[in-house]
This record gives C-alpha cells, structure tokens and sequence, in this order.
DNA sequence: ATAATAATAGGAGATATCTCATATTGAGGT
DNA sequence: ACCTCAATATGAGATATCTCCTATTATTAT
C-alpha cells in the first residue's frame, strides 16, 4: 500500500477532488490521505481493526464474508464513489469482512479516531451516508432474495448481462461462483448449457453473448 | 385498520409516547397519528404508494418482497421499534415490498408528505436512521450468507435456536419454511431428523428443544 | 354452526447442485 | 526462465432439495 498526500493528489485531479470537497465535510479533509492498493492487496481483513474510512476513488475491490465454518461468501464488488469502513463508522458493525482490491485502487482515506465526531455531527454527510446504507440495503436483499426465488441458470443469466462489457462477459470463473452462490463446477455445467444452448460463445477464455434476446428472457422469467 | 389521536394514545402510553419524543423531531408529531392493524391485515401492500412512515410500538409484522415470477420470499420480521417505510422515506426505494401484521400491530404513522423535509433536517434522527439501517443491513446480510455458506439443517438449529420461546418451538412451519428459504416439504423432513436424532420432541403441534448443546453445536459448524 | 381456507403431514420420484478427483493452462515472483 | 500457485476444465457419483399429490386437522369468516 502506497501513501499519498491529498494535496499532491488534488493538483493532478481536480474534477475528483471537487467530488470529494462536496461528499466530506471540510474539517476532516486536512487529515485525509491517499492510499493506492495493488491488485489483490487486502484493504481490509476481517480480522484487523479498521482505523480509516475509506472512499472508493478509483478501481474495483470486492468484499468477503467470512465464516465460522471457513466458508467465505462474496457480498459485494465495490466501484468509484463506494464507502469501506462505513459500518465501522457508525459503530454497529461486528464481524469484519475482508475487501481485496481486484485491480489497482485508489482510495481517500479518513482516519475514524479523529473525524469520526465531526462527520457524524455533518447533516450533508449524514443524509448521503443513510441513503447510501439504504440503496446498499435494497441491492444486496435483491441480489439475495434472488437466489431464493429464481434458480441458478435465472441468476446466471441476470449476472452476465449486468456485467457485460461489449457482448463480453469475461468475469474470474471463480469469483463468478463465489458471488451467485453456487459451486464452481456447476457454474461451469451452467455455462456449457449456455452454449449449447447457443447463447453464449467461447472466445477464447472469454464468453461472447450471441442471444442477447433469449438471455434476457431468462434472466426475468422462469422458463 | 383502527386511527387513534395521538393524544388519546399518549395519556394511556406514558413510556412508550417518551420513547416517541426521543425518536423523532418534534415538529412532525403534531402530524402523526396512531394506526392499529389486526393480525394479517396488510401494513403496505408492494403495489401501492407508501403515504407515511410507521414505527412499530406494539406487536409483530413481517416484510415481503414479490418477485416477478410470482414467488415470495420473506425477508424480515418486525417488532417493536422497527420502521416500515425508511427506504422510502429517503426515496432510495424502487420496489415496495408487503409488509403484513403477524398479530395486532399498533404503529406510530408520521405522513411522509409533510414531515419528510423535517425528518431529513434532524441530525439527531439522521443519525439515528443511519444505525438502523446500517444494523439492518448488517443483519440481512448475515442471515442470507449464512443460507449460502451452510446447509440447511445448520440453519435450521440457528433458527430455531433464535427464536425458541422457553424451549418451544412454535412458529408456524409455513411462514419458517419461507424465511429460511426453503420448500415446506423439506422443512417437514428436516424436522423429522431433527427427532430422530433426538434434538427436538413433539407436544402437540409444537416442538420442544430436548438437546440444546447439540443443537447449538449444529447451528455454527458443519457435522 | 358450518362452510371455506390455511396449516400440518407425509409418499414418491425427479433434478439441481455438491463433493472429490484429476489434468491442463495461465500468471506472478525471484 | 523457471517454479509455484491460481484458474480453467471435465468426469463420476452422491445427496440435498424440489415438485406434485393426497389426507387430515385447525382457523377464520359468513
């Protein structure tokens, strides 16, 4: 991990740190730093204390679950403009969960010691942080709920097209699995069906949707 | 559904309308009134407008979300001092969901219309809400990981373990059946080799938990 | 009180999904 | 460039879980 001073960064970024200026309230910026992470870095381990709230400025990372049983459940994939730490901050957060940078991150980071009392008393910050929580709320009882009530070709379908880049759906195999919940060797016999079923292509390593139509069909209904 | 002057209700509710006044600003609760729901009787239903925002003061509900291809799945359940209506109150919420009183529920009902700008100008309740929601996203998402990273019977014995009454379990087998994500029939067998194995005996129609530790010991490991 | 509806209960068979084993290929570190 | 570890790929067999059916009790509503 790579620390960089806010003010250096500013100079070179301006439209982000405009961002930035409107999210957080000013007293807390002064001791803000940049963190830049490399790919597949811990930003956060579930078994360490967190000291900072950070803020998603660039890059993607990914968030674990880890249980008791050694099982581990990947929740959520983080983007620009995503909180980590956010539970810490308001305190109600038990269990740590890890976030792994998947590609390099940059991150603002707020030390909680001292800019926890001035964030929380910043009604700005406190609407965005609520809204946040709530929407992050929504997302992940749909994500799911969905695993509940649809069975997995459904959830695979709804999966590819939401994270389709140019027909092409080239997600780690893996992480795929870890994230629709299910095992790896059936997320494969999934995609096999697919192709069979001449909806998806094999390119290479990358899968390209030759039934766009067809999918979406799938991903909304029974079927 | 019954209204009651707040008034009326504060003279008999003494501890409860202070809890009340410590909640919420106190501009909007000239405003609010008290709803009482009889037991099944629909709070919201997911394809009508939310007009105000509940806070539950006596009695057990339950949230529904409907899905498309007609399943659904219950998410939550409610009790005293939960709110119904949040997500939208912060208009994050794009798909309502059925919310329906388990028994009687009587609710403190604030109408969105004119208290929402008072309520999202109150630091205190901001913060507030951020907890609560930030809580229950928490506890949403350890109960849906949970059915991804353990089988069934494993959370069967949590369930039961956390909501077991004096040693009884006696929630209603379809509404469990529901929560915990799995079909009505299977739930049947599961139960059924819960008692052979001598965790749970038969009175009546209840059950009542006759090995505790085992169970406890089911409900955080594999076996 | 009686009909209607919801909840409990269990049989039989189908299948979605898992576990384990093994081989091949790709990427990162020194 | 070489080694190691992670990711991809697929087979075979086991099982957790589902769907559909049919009775028998409770509850609720008229």
């Amino acid at each position: 991990m790579e620390k960089i001073n806010l003010k250096d960064y500013a100079e070179n970024f301006e439209d982000t740190y405009n961002d930035i200026q409107e999210t957080f309230p000013k007293e807390v910026l002064p001791q803000a730093i940049i963190c830049k992470f490399s790919s597949n870095e811990y930003i956060v381990r579930f078994d360490e204390d967190i000291q900072y709230l950070f803020f998603l400025l660039d890059g993607r990372a990914k968030i674990y679950i880890v249980h008791e049983n050694g099982k581990r459940a990947l929740i959520q994939f983080l983007k620009k403009n995503d909180f980590i730490g956010d539970l810490s901050l308001i305190e109600v957060e038990k269990n740590l969960k890890d976030v792994v940078a998947i590609n390099e991150c940059t991150c603002l980071a707020i030390p909680l010691a001292s800019s926890r009392e001035h964030l929380l008393n910043d009604k700005l910050f406190l609407y965005n942080l609520s809204r946040y929580l709530g929407d992050k709320l929504l997302k992940r009882t749909d994500h799911y709920t969905a695993m509940q009530d649809y069975e997995f070709k459904n959830r695979l379908a709804r999966y590819i097209l939401q994270i389709e880049n140019d027909g092409f759906f080239q997600e780690k195999h893996t992480e795929t699995a870890e994230y629709v919940g299910v095992s790896y060797r059936h997320l494969l016999y999934t995609l096999n069906q697919f192709h069979e079923e001449g909806l998806l292509e094999k390119r290479g390593r990358k899968y390209f949707i030759i039934n766009k139509e067809k999918l979406e069909r799938l991903s909304s209904k029974r079927d």
